[in-house]
DNA sequence: TCGACATTTAGCTAATCATCGAAATGTTTT
DNA sequence: AAAACATTTCGATGATTAGCTAAATGTCGA
């Protein structure tokens, strides 16, 4: 949980996310959006893979991430409802909240 | 807004602000609820108070923090909303069930 | 006014972090 | 097999950060 939350400290990390919330994307598509190099993306893909937000999978030359919504859902939610926000319905999860996909 | 998941990164600022979460609480009053130096402490403080989570007010010897709520729920919600987390607001494109991407 | 108390500022160190270029790894295509 | 491509690892660098001790600032009560 701590993990996370300095995840989402670097702007360049939210703004992965964001574009990941959209639809899974590579590693190259994605350094398209930014003005760092590969190997400073690479960087960040690690910190966000080790906290849990994103995973990837190997597709051919390149490497596929996506967003792990639940993950993000439990510790914003998790978190907020400590200070009584956001008293609201969690929404079912759309993605396999754990590894149970064949 | 990225002075606010930066001021969040850290555990022990997170805990002060659930401390505030309750009721507000001097500097002191606080300071006796962790390890480290006062000090220390104190440079928490000035974190939490640029990020505009906190606010002080001097009242006699001791300096009384109290928590702003409508920062960490604007800030909070605000960046899970983006997500089609915690509210209302549909998610702009329901993730990919898996597979179905060639 | 003096001394005790609460907090902050100042100055420092060690650790962490974002970033880079170059090299390594792995995969596809010719 | 070799060239081309995508991504990651390696090694280095400058910036930021959390932590400390010591000193400064400000406030109250005797």
């Amino acid at each position: 949980m701590n993990t996370v939350f300095k995840a989402l400290a670097d702007p360049t990390r939210r703004k992965i996310l964001e574009l990941l919330r959209e639809r899974p994307m590579s590693a190259g598509e994605l350094a398209d959006h930014f003005d760092v190099t590969r190997p400073t993306l690479s960087a960040h893909f690690a910190v966000l893979r080790e906290a849990g937000l994103v995973e990837s999978a190997k597709k051919g030359k390149s490497v596929i991430y996506h967003l792990r919504l639940s993950v993000l859902e439990d510790a914003l939610l998790g978190f907020a409802a400590g200070f009584g926000i956001g008293e609201l319905s969690a929404p079912a999860h759309p993605q396999d909240p754990e590894g149970t996909k064949p």
